[in-house]
DNA sequence: TGTACATCAGTGAACGCGCGTTCACTGATGTAC
DNA sequence: TGTACATCAGTGAACGCGCGTTCACTGATGTAC
């Protein structure tokens, strides 16, 4: 059953939401084709009527994730600046939202092993994290590696504060990060 | 065909420490029960006269992969101090090593979902980790609280540079990092 | 504007594969006498 | 110390399952006249 050229476009765009969510959930082996589509409400034999494999999917779903960190933290980069966007990262209910915002937390180690479309795709996302991170021209040359530090720091830190089964601990590890990064 | 005591604990340690390397080149999914045997020189059938299941192996190598980690974190710092320890974790030589020294940032975002069991490993190397990059107890009451944000800037950075096939970023993530760390 | 045909989004079965786990079996090790 | 038997480490086939990918088919959409 053919379907319209927009509804094409917004079948494509819906597969592409739901495996980024998939993917910031449970990470990119987890992420099968099948459970994408079922979210979708389509069977998955039509997936590649969009993507030539799931590489091109992953890589894609990565950007759009990125669009969604993005946002977040250049949102909160305009209300209360970097300690802001800092102190939204590294929350509690971001460590514990089971579709957290960023997907280099919740799939890094994945996406180092990953094919070169979805590291293109992460390396692009990083850069643009940079600069938002940056804030404006006026904080300076040194401001793109402070952004890189602060970038590494929340992940690692929102890596390891899940890795812990003890709430204390991971607390801890939250707000030693957050204090550190504060200015 | 029956084996003695002896090396009967031998395998079991060998199985640990194939499964060890194989998490940190590859990861937790990745690292299957039947590769881990096959780089003992067994067959997969024989796995579970030494563990109950995928996950109490995994525990085990999380840990012993932790041991490894502490042996060089901790010879590194009385080498050279918390910087030497820092350079040598956040070198290219880690960052390219095929069978990598830290688990954590080989892995980190899956032991974030993984069991329970793993998790409390992940948890005990974690806390022994803190203990040796505060090092001796002249260091102050500050010192627990940096060596989180120490270990959480290490493993966020090397996840990040594994991210991105750009070598020149990829160095750029580490020199900040390294730079941001130094004291 | 209406008709005839080509296109193609989506279906659902099938493929080969590797996974974790189970099991009957083998024969050397460990133990009881 | 020697013998008889129980134990159990390791083998290799088998299991059910979910994976990514392919394919013949369906029928609505898009296009050419």
């Amino acid at each position: 059953l053919r379907k319209s050229k927009l509804e094409t476009a917004q079948t494509r765009e819906m597969i592409v939401a739901a495996a980024s969510d998939l993917i910031r959930s449970g990470g990119i082996a987890e992420t099968s084709l099948a459970n994408v589509m079922a979210v979708v409400g389509l069977t998955h034999g039509g997936f590649y009527k969009h993507f030539r494999d799931k590489e091109q999917m992953i890589a894609e779903a990565v950007l759009a994730a990125g669009e969604k960190t993005l946002t977040t933290v250049g949102r909160n980069m305009g209300k209360g600046g970097r300690n802001a966007a800092v102190d939204s990262y590294l929350s509690k209910s971001h460590r514990d939202n089971p579709v957290p915002v960023c997907a280099f937390a919740a799939a890094g180690s994945e996406m180092a092993r990953a094919g070169k479309e979805t590291k293109g795709a992460a390396a692009e996302v990083m850069e643009k994290l940079f600069t938002t991170l940056a804030g404006d021209s006026s904080e300076g040359p040194e401001a793109r590696g402070e952004a890189i530090v602060v970038l590494a720091t929340m992940v690692g830190a929102m890596t390891l504060a899940r890795m812990v089964a003890d709430s204390k601990l991971s607390s801890e590890i939250l707000d030693r990060a957050k204090e550190h990064l504060h200015r």
